[in-house]
DNA sequence: CTCCAAAATGAACGTTCGTCCATAATTGAC
DNA sequence: GTCAATTATGGACGAACGTTCATTTTGGAG
């Protein structure tokens, strides 16, 4: 029998919260003054949960991780399986409103750069880049036998999608989604002629 | 007559020392003590020289931007002028040691980062962009009068380009300087078939 | 209801932050 | 060489940082 607590729910508020600061305020300015203050919770509550701020911020990079998989995995499970259905669906998930927001995409940039000098919080970063990875690996292997190019298109695939989303995030208000999307499209057409778009 | 003087020394020394406390401590942990100490100069030095923290940030800001162009217009000065020429300058620029090693790019997204919370340091890494976008638009205009594909050309190539840059700054060891090259041209070729390589 | 362990609070600690400023050292004109 | 202006120094300031902990509140078992 395991319910959720209250003691649950708080520890919820915070990593909510510190996702929250991150966003309004930056890795450098989110301090736990301010996540305190948006989670609504006392000072002390940071250390009843996590053993100190570094933590807390692991925890939000894991949840950030797990959020972002979920998702897809939920987004996915009702489309064809075919290598051309799944590239969509991939390319249209990381487009979505749910993936490319504002909260998720300076989210991914503070942690990153954090995970960088704080490699507490690499972990999760990390191992979310080796799944991207496998899942596109994975569906190229269906269209070639061509190592190089399976190789290829992964980066490239991955490597635009990031350029992509900071674009976003440094010009929200001109984002064109639509332009995005054939862009990739275009991109992978023209490494598999065989894909339509 | 403009001599250097031992004043304008020591705002270059501080401006150097910043982007080198951004590269080893991240924006969040370059203080004012750490930047003073790399330098070698005193406490008192940085309103010398900039009103505060910020107009010295801006200051490296507009330096790291400034090499990024003075860097580009000395390495295409000898470069044949036809587009697939132009291209590979670009592009082999932005993959030199020169570009793309471990202080630019941490810099680069550093500051990035930075601009997002603090305004007054976004203005050089905006007015970047902006050239970047004018020279690839120029070029592909020789190329087509697909008003379409030289805005998606330009925009994939950057994008690409940028993702690259964060694959570098995630895994500097692993990187792969041809495979990176070999990726961005493959996905050119795909847009523009008269392109070789 | 009673009682105690668990959860939650917020004041206080030592440190470091960015900034300020009184003082010292250096420079250049005469 | 003298002196005023400029440049450089580093200690001190209040504020905010992350962390600690004595205290209060809460919730469930008996």
């Amino acid at each position: 029998m395991t319910s959720i607590t209250k003691k649950d729910r708080n520890r919820q508020r915070l990593v909510d919260a510190t996702l929250l600061a991150l966003v309004q305020f930056g890795y450098a300015d989110a301090s736990i003054s301010k996540i305190i203050q948006i989670a609504g919770l006392s000072r002390g509550m940071i250390h009843l949960h996590f053993e100190n701020k570094d933590a807390l911020l692991a925890a939000a990079a894991e949840q950030a991780s797990k959020e972002y998989y979920a998702g897809f995995e939920n987004w996915i499970k009702d489309t064809p399986p075919t290598p051309q259905g799944r590239l969509e669906a991939i390319v249209d998930y990381d487009l979505s409103p749910d993936v490319l927001s504002e909260k998720n995409i300076c989210t991914w940039y503070e942690l990153r750069g954090a995970a960088r000098t704080c490699p507490s919080i690499g972990l999760f970063t990390g191992t979310r880049d080796t799944q991207l990875e496998d899942i596109y690996t994975e569906t190229f292997k269906a269209m070639t036998d061509d190592q190089e190019l399976i190789q290829d298109a992964t980066y490239g695939t991955i490597s635009l999608s990031e350029g992509i989303w900071i674009d976003f995030m440094l010009n929200p208000s001109d984002f064109d989604r639509k332009a995005a999307r054939r862009v990739i499209f275009k991109f992978l057409s023209g490494l598999f002629p065989e894909l339509q778009n």
